[in-house]
DNA sequence: GATATTTGACCACT
DNA sequence: AGTGGTCAAATATC
């Protein structure tokens, strides 16, 4: 009990401090975009790109920052042996989602086995247990600068358009999990919604992913009623929290220390988001079909588990210590008592 | 020839 | 039983 809580303070204050560096980053952020933004509108993908300059240096920072805290966190799941483990054993055959397909020599006495010896693996494979997903909506599909390889596609139900699948090119040779899911808008077929699934563990170097993985702690601004929007994936945030607030926003509290609001609407209703990457030439080698797009504004909205998460560019809203104390001792709190 | 994509079949899950 | 996710042979592209 006792040594339980004194992880659990240190685990805090490391996610205290990683949150405060990606303030002080985000201050310095601000002021420079609400310079740059006074001549010109700021070129979205060259945030991304990877352009050397002091916006980019600075993005890539507050990305890492906010990286690490996940990480930190994930740590913490370890430690707590939270119940994740118990929803995951839905999947029971193969064990957990990092574990290569295989049929398990010998099977289990499956009598489907249609094909002749040579073929026994078409078909056997295990579903990955639905860990770190999370939902874009871009107007291109190149989003990222991971390599991507297309494995499927399939028309689904109520669908006009099919869905295709795509795992990470290096999966044969690092065993990277991750994959993704794209599929165009039904309402707005220049859309495109990206499922990722799992987060990648190919050699990228840091920098590279932290300009490129979505976060699954994510703070916003909400321009339209000019509230903070916090909104963490469902793998840092039980249900429990999720029930008591729906939003974690409500934990946070409103109107936490803000950065100006950049007014940048071309007429339309996107919203701009300043997180990944692009790349054209990958994907538009894997999958020209959906290249189609020349825009390079990179309008997104971000879904977490199929709640709308409407984020604006040059807007950033972090909480204080006391506030993400709050927060985090409700998650610790649940996941202490649902660990036994 | 190597690599990537397409597509029908198979299997897990609900 | 229906649907979605994955496999892998066939095919296309470089």
């Amino acid at each position: 009990m006792d040594s339980d809580s004194n992880n659990t303070k240190s685990v805090k204050r490391n996610v205290v401090d990683q949150l405060v560096e990606g303030y002080e980053s985000a201050t310095q952020l601000q002021l420079l975009l609400s310079r740059q933004q006074s001549s010109h509108h700021i070129d979205q993908t060259r945030i991304v790109s990877g352009d050397p300059d002091p916006v980019n240096k600075l993005m890539g920072k507050i990305l890492d920052s906010f990286h690490k805290t996940i990480s930190v966190l994930d740590s913490f799941d370890q430690v707590a042996n939270v119940s994740v483990v118990l929803e995951g054993s839905r999947n029971t055959s193969c064990g957990d989602d990092s574990t290569p397909v295989s049929c398990n020599g010998g099977d289990s006495g499956d009598s489907r086995k249609r094909l002749g010896v040579g073929k026994s693996k078409r078909g056997c494979y295990t579903r990955k247990k639905r860990s770190h997903t999370w939902t874009v909506e871009a107007r291109r599909i190149d989003e990222d600068i991971y390599a991507w390889r297309k494995y499927g596609q399939k028309q689904i139900l109520n669908s006009k358009f099919p869905r295709s699948y795509f795992r990470c090119t290096h999966k044969p040779t690092q065993g990277c999990n991750a994959t993704k899911q794209v599929q165009k808008h039904e309402q707005d077929p220049s859309l495109f919604q990206i499922t990722y699934i799992g987060h990648h563990t190919c050699n990228v170097s840091d920098e590279t992913q932290a300009k490129t993985e979505p976060l699954d702690l994510e703070i916003v601004l909400d321009s339209d009623n000019n509230k903070l929007a916090a909104t963490i994936s469902q793998d840092h945030v039980d249900p429990y929290i999720q029930e008591q607030g729906n939003d974690i926003s409500s934990l946070i509290g409103v109107g936490a220390s803000m950065v100006k609001e950049e007014d940048y609407n071309n007429g339309d209703q996107n919203n701009d988001y300043c997180e990944g990457s692009s790349t054209y030439s990958d994907l538009s080698l894997v999958w020209p079909d959906v290249m189609m797009s020349d825009d390079r504004q990179h309008h997104q909205n971000h879904f977490y588990h199929g709640e709308a998460s409407t984020t604006t560019s040059y807007q950033f809203s972090f909480i204080d210590n006391d506030q993400f104390s709050s927060l985090f001792d409700s998650y610790c709190s649940y996941e202490g008592t649902s660990a036994i």
